[in-house]
Order: C-alpha cells, then structure tokens, then sequence
DNA sequence: ATAACATATGAACAAATATTCATATGAAAA
DNA sequence: TTTTCATATGAATATTTGTTCATATGTTAT
C-alpha cells in the first residue's frame, strides 16, 4: 500500500509541543539566508582557501607569491581566490602586471580564531 | 624541454621578503590543525545541518521531530546529526526509545551569529 | 517471544568541488 | 608590434558529499 510506504520513512512521535514549533519557524533564517550562511562557511571549509587566508593576514600578496608560498600552482590558487573574492573574503588591486590581495575583511581572523577555539577544545 | 614546462606553472615574481616568508609560516596552523579547522567550518556548510542546529537553540529534540520540523526523511537528519555529533556540535542523550539531541557547545550560536553578520554586511 | 517503533547505518546514486591542463587576457618591456 | 610575464578561466577529471532506499539495532509494549 502506497499509505504505508509513505509513512515507513516518517516517524509519527510527537514530543514537541506547538508554540515550540512556532518558536523554531521564528528563530529560522529563511531560505535565502540559509543558503548565504552555508555558502559562507562552505569556504572556509577548504584547506587550501584557509591557509590563503593565514598567509593574507600576514600582509598584502600577488597571486604568485600565494602559489610559491604554499606549493601549489598558480592555477589552482587563482581559483581559490576568486570563490574567496565572490564571498567578499578578499580584495585585489592592480600593480603593473602584479595583482596584489589582501583581506576584505577584519573579522575574518575572529572567525578563524573561534574555530581553533572549537578544535582545540 | 622538461625544465619550461616545469617553470610553465610556476611565476617567478618574489615581491616577498624573507622575513615575511618566515612569519608567514610562523603562524601558519600546522596541517593537522588546518585539516581540523576546514573539517569544523565544512559542518556548518550545510543547510541541512544549520537548520538542525538552529532547531537545537531552541530545545532538546528527538530525531523525527527534527525531521517532522524540517519536512526531511528520518535518515537524511541521521546521517547529518552524526556529523553534527563527530565534530562534537551536538550530544545526545537516550530515553527509551527515543534519543534527544542537544547543542554541545555554546559558542555555536555565537559563530552561526557571526556568519550573519558577514553575509548580512 | 513477538510486534511495533525510534534510530542508525551501509550501499548506491546524483550533485558539487578542487585540481590540472591548456589557453586566454591584459599590462609592461623590447 | 611583438614578446614576456602575471593572472584568469574553461573544460576535463577525480574525489567528496547529501540524500535515498533497504535494512539493522535496540528498546518498549503486548
């Protein structure tokens, strides 16, 4: 019976109580933030970006500069910064030929910080 | 020629200094740490999971509340409530058949808050 | 014991992601 | 203008990830 299959995934307790429900639909984000706020700790979620991020706030860095540092190829970080620049992480600027990037934004460091905070227990 | 293809990925440019190669490695996370850090940020790069943490600021919950409140299959919440529970963001706690969850840590509303802030400039 | 129910879990699949390779762009130097 | 160099980008590929489906585990009630 197709009832029964329907509700073989869905559990049917009920502990909840009704204005807690409310309260959660309250306090959720909505759609759009959710996604935003995934997207945003998404990209933290890569070594790679993290470590550009550590080398960013050291001092201001051309694109080639980041590659040598951390043993990658030129490609593969010129990648990563533009998810890091679409997410308003970091900013660039034009010398010449160079390209320098810095970070965007000051409370990066706090965010990375409070993540240690969490793994270091 | 092996040797242009080799420097084919690599720039040449060094606008660095040697003392800031140095500090820049200094206070770069070892790769444990780095790997940790990105695990940690990937959980909340979800919004299946965040919507799961944002019911547990709430209250305690069982599993198929959870999945009731959020309209999702019991075993989809599962699997991200053990991830959840492997970065030690949530506890659980038996009671007959039932398992409750609950935040671990209090500091996750305050870093969910900071993701906000960012996205909402 | 057996049935019923809440939760967990392994396998399979589709979708997302990071890197590489090859090449394009854009600025300075020759 | 042509070459050179720093950076960007599209396509391809391998890996990771989230969900579903089917089923296992573990607890309570019958």
């Amino acid at each position: 019976m197709e009832k029964r299959r329907e509700e073989a995934e869905r559990c049917e307790c009920m502990h909840v109580h009704e204005d807690m429900i409310k309260e959660v639909h309250a306090h959720m984000p909505d759609e759009e933030q959710l996604a935003d706020l995934a997207d945003f700790f998404r990209v933290f979620g890569d070594t790679t970006r993290i470590r550009i991020l550590y080398v960013l706030m050291c001092s201001e860095v051309c694109v080639c500069d980041i590659a040598n540092l951390l043993g990658m190829t030129q490609s593969a970080i010129s990648h990563q910064l533009r998810v890091l620049k679409q997410m308003d992480l970091v900013k660039n600027r034009r010398e010449g030929k160079t390209i320098f990037y810095s970070l965007a934004d000051g409370h990066i460091k706090s965010i990375l910080s409070q993540g240690l905070e969490h793994i270091n227990e």
